[in-house]
DNA sequence: GAGTGGTCTAGACCACCTA
DNA sequence: AGGTGGTCTAGACCACTCC
């Protein structure tokens, strides 16, 4: 955090950069950026830490308030920094993640009774629930009716809308698709049934032992509206995960999205090699 | 894209949004946006569009083009659209995304020559390939010596660096660590080594067959350094997989880490319940 | 009330692309 | 040459937070 008052602008606006090369690192915006990255990498700025206000690093650098602004956005898309309205702009902490396991159907979790998302969060000192949101019946899309193999005679689905909390946090939104000629006159469109992973269960009784998983997984930033849900902080994806359940038959019986959080939850697969 | 002229500011840029509740969507910056994404939503603006210019929107809504600036930038927040230098503002298109399964070391292939991503590849028609930009000894870090289990006697590792393609486009950027005592006198020090699976094969014959394997599977926002590698386009995410591979005799002995620009690719697993 | 980030104005010059 | 996005200036008012 050096480099007072490096003005390198005429009165007028006019910038002295034009005989740099095109994708120079000299642009006012990229050099306050730069700095602040550094210190932040090297330690000198600690996660919590607040940096100095825009208007404070503007006189610094000579620059307009907007150029130092930049600069922060470009820290902000990279996840490094969190502005916040009215106290400042602070270097961003990390939380170890939550890993949701492919073990967390796993029949040894059964009897205890939690689910390995209550595991993990207990692990971490966090106290871990979840909130149903919806229970409806429901024609599916082509996509959900695809992946349960659903006939076109008989398309209806129960779904299950979730959203599980680590402490005040919603971390995971869930979504669970499952053939009405099997929901049909259980438990499973009372929202008291835990849900986890306590549906399998009664899906079990229904006569579908899961088996298999298929999880296709991926990444992407997350839309307006989970943005919302999620409370989202800028510059946070989301894992996008499409869990399919397969049944002793070796027919799908339950599918499941998850959308969550990438900076508090990860996956971890741990599975034998065929 | 109606709104010609929806102007409220006076003359020095007073706005008349003061009794508006704090969240409004009524920011000009905002209504350019919503209208847009709307637009993009339902087809009116289909992928690979342009949208108006920045000086055009500015125009319509009779705003500073700063402001237009701002709704674009929203936009290509969320990934939605992208702007090119002198060309516009597209809407952006999506690409089949192309999936790394856990069977991709399964001994299935290891016949056939082609590696699953090249399989995947080859199915979206698209060429895969990959090149080596490093084989080197090193000292490993605390993280890559704990998943190991090196002791802290023998630390040393093989360390390759590799770039996977899908045509020209740089997708998965792959470091492998092996243990010095591994891989000592071995071809893996030799880069004709066909890297992605061929390693294994190398493997085996020192006496490591892969029967589990364990992956972390987290998302986050590229590092400059990554953004710059994977030629990564604004508002995307990578997938950071840590795979681990475990022998017959239940000890890890390979680890490689891959990030993975996750729009172009994402992962499946398909494991039998235990 | 003083300080912070959030949004906006009305200009300017630059680098890049296409014709 | 003319249009596009990229960066910047030097102001302004707003909403929020903390004292």
């Amino acid at each position: 955090m050096s480099h007072p008052v490096a003005c390198c602008y005429l009165k007028t606006g006019r910038a002295l950069m034009s005989t740099q090369r095109p994708d120079a690192r000299q642009l006012p915006s990229r050099r306050i950026a730069d700095d602040l990255r550094q210190a932040i990498e090297t330690g000198e700025l600690l996660p919590g830490a607040r940096l100095p206000s825009e208007r404070e690093l503007a006189g610094q650098y000579g620059t307009a308030r907007n150029t130092a602004r930049e600069a922060i956005r470009l820290l902000t898309d990279e996840g490094l920094v969190i502005p916040e309205h009215g106290r400042g702009v602070f270097v961003r902490r990390e939380s170890p993640l939550i890993r949701l396991g492919n073990d967390r159907y796993s029949h040894k979790y059964r009897e205890s009774g939690l689910s390995p998302f209550l595991l993990e969060c207990a692990k971490q000192g966090k106290t871990g629930r979840f909130e149903v949101l919806s229970i409806d019946q429901a024609q599916p899309s082509a996509e959900v009716a695809r992946h349960l193999r659903l006939p076109m005679s008989e398309p209806s689905v129960l779904v299950r809308e979730n959203v599980f909390y680590a402490d005040q946090d919603p971390v995971h939104r869930v979504t669970t698709y499952i053939p009405w000629t099997i929901a049909e006159g259980t438990g499973l469109l009372n929202p008291e049934v835990g849900h986890p992973y306590g549906i399998h269960g009664i899906l079990e009784e229904r006569g579908h032992t899961m088996t298999r998983l298929r999880e296709s997984v991926s990444a992407r930033m997350p839309k307006p509206e989970e943005t919302r849900y999620l409370h989202l902080p800028p510059a946070v994806p989301v894992l996008d995960v499409l869990h399919l359940s397969i049944d002793q038959d070796h027919n799908p019986y339950e599918l499941t999205r998850f959308v969550m959080r990438a900076d508090l939850t990860g996956l971890l697969y741990d599975t034998p090699i065929e």
